[in-house]
DNA sequence: TTGTAGGCGTTATCAT
DNA sequence: ATGATAACGCCTACAA
């Protein structure tokens, strides 16, 4: 009993193959010929095949998000975004992972390269000539939810963290704190080289000291404790902003072994505001940067893209806002 | 400029299209043929076309894995899981969301019946007939990370909640808390009904009475919080044991709201021992119910039947096990 | 309105 | 070892 295709159904609907393909796809025919093919259809319990279809009309009707670690709250918030605006148009949204490497991802946008997918979109770490030459030769569209340079030529959709961090170092002063140390995470990735930047001018235009810098080993938990450990062995800020969530609540057991309470000796702000910053106790406050809007745009570019693979590139900057929440006074 | 195909790379190389297709498949070949063959590959850009490939052998090298709810820390630890064996026996993992509906799931089935994967893992939150038929007619090996009727006739890997519960009960009563609440998801879900079971027994079993219980709208965050509203409205308990970790975290909110102190007031338990729970503060206690071994298990059980698809399904059943944590005494 | 036939890009069979 | 050619399952001119 192999699986059914169309020439069987025809076969037992007494009909050309032309006449179930059209009936398939709700082309103009006569009642009872969609009556037979339809019941033929149930009979068999065929399903038509994607690749055949695909190969032959083109489209997939798949789009792929890669993330570097579903494990990141941040990229929940994104996936949510761009499969609202894929699903709305009729598409359906597949994730994969690629961990933190450039070797992966580029061997994701290479592989992705033909046939899996109508368009990518993708929110690299670490960038590379390797990784940029991959996306321009990529025969699918790919929107890239991060920074690449401008030569990529790719739509993209960037934060402005450098901006976000200004804002956490505003509030930090304006409750009164001035001793602000620095958690980032790894200084060779995209997102960190953006934030030690931005943190350190963030520091200049308030004229302010930093209290100290750890480079993180990740974007994780796990690195966040350990980071929080010599933070606090050599330094004793009253405020620490943080590379993103999972680094902030990190630091923020840390603190609680420490003895050190938050906010009261201590102020944390994260940045992302994911799901993560609700949760965590206290509420974390956080520099939003729009991953929902930024995975919105995201998926709206790619999808522009694929109907017009001609249109200009667009860069997309998303401004950021502070989710005060209770780990800062 | 059109994407190459075998045929342009076969031209360039002035060679046939056979022998471009066994280079590319490291089939015997003269050294100079390979030589030739690859030069033109490089010069083209040349990739294969993933879905004529598996239009012709049968096989894409995908598996899906479907969840409920990416924001939901349990299918974290399960992706990893299944991400790791997956990727060891060269297959790429990818993942969909299907939402907590069954029509979804269902839809989810019918639709990668053919041609987008090898096979399938769902979770599923909800099961009806309906679903238990899609997976029976489908074309695709599926395994159920979850509980189905034995007569789906697929393999299955579900945890044993109700055991969860009684060592979450044992912990409990042996810390002296006998004041036993439970917040329970939706009772129409699989997880629902089976853990709702498995507390009413666990008292039984420790002839306790139980200090009320709160069925959540999801197995969310948000839904945590609503319940622990109403929890502390109407009872005083002094332990609460929650149907996953993510209500267990809004409950611990909602008590902090009360001026409630875990574990000295209230000994919260939650399930599935996520990252979450070790990330929240206080670090919570839950009951592994092994979704990392379910989830290796589970890809285990797909890429077996892959490889033999007569088979006989089997049903594994993985043990709980209690990771203790400080949110309870 | 319906049927016939060609081709999407690949691999595998069969000659050479 | 290499080349021509027939499928894989589907859609879509084009013809009837």
């Amino acid at each position: 009993m192999s699986r059914p295709t169309v020439a069987g159904v025809a076969r037992a609907a007494g009909v050309s193959v032309a006449s179930v393909s059209r009936v398939l796809n709700g082309l103009p025919a006569t009642e009872e010929m969609v009556e037979r093919v339809q019941r033929a259809v149930e009979e068999l319990g065929y399903v038509p095949d994607a690749r055949a279809r695909s190969l032959k009309v083109g489209r997939t009707f798949q789009l792929t998000l890669a993330v570097a670690d579903v494990g990141n709250p941040v990229y929940v918030t994104m996936m949510r975004a761009v499969e609202e605006v894929v699903a709305a148009a009729g598409y359906r949204l597949v994730v994969t992972t690629t961990g933190p490497d450039v070797v992966d991802e580029v061997a994701l946008v290479r592989g992705m390269a033909r046939g899996y997918a109508d368009g990518l979109v993708i929110s690299p770490l670490r960038v590379d000539e390797d990784l940029i030459k991959s996306i321009r030769e990529c025969e699918v569209p790919v929107v890239v939810a991060g920074n690449v340079p401008a030569k990529t030529g790719v739509d993209t959709v960037r934060a402005n963290s450098p901006k976000g961090i200004l804002l956490a170092v505003e509030h930090l002063t304006a409750r009164g704190r001035r001793q602000i140390a620095f958690v980032n995470g790894p200084a060779d990735t995209v997102p960190g080289t953006a934030r030690a930047k931005g943190f350190a001018d963030a520091m200049k235009e308030f004229n302010l000291r930093s209290a100290g810098e750890i480079e993180a080993a990740d974007f994780t938990f796990a690195a966040g404790r350990d980071a929080g450990k010599t933070l606090f062995k050599k330094s004793g800020p009253n405020a620490v902003i943080c590379a993103n969530d999972l680094l902030a609540v990190g630091v923020m057991h840390e603190l609680a072994a420490y003895g050190l309470e938050v906010p009261n000796d201590v102020a944390v702000v994260g940045m992302d505001d994911s799901e993560l910053a609700e949760q965590s106790f206290p509420p974390l406050t956080s520099v939003n940067l729009g991953s929902a809007e930024r995975g919105r745009r995201a998926a709206e570019l790619l999808l522009a893209r694929i109907e017009d693979s001609t249109r200009t590139p667009r860069r997309i900057v998303v401004q950021p806002s502070l989710s005060v929440r209770r780990s800062t006074p």
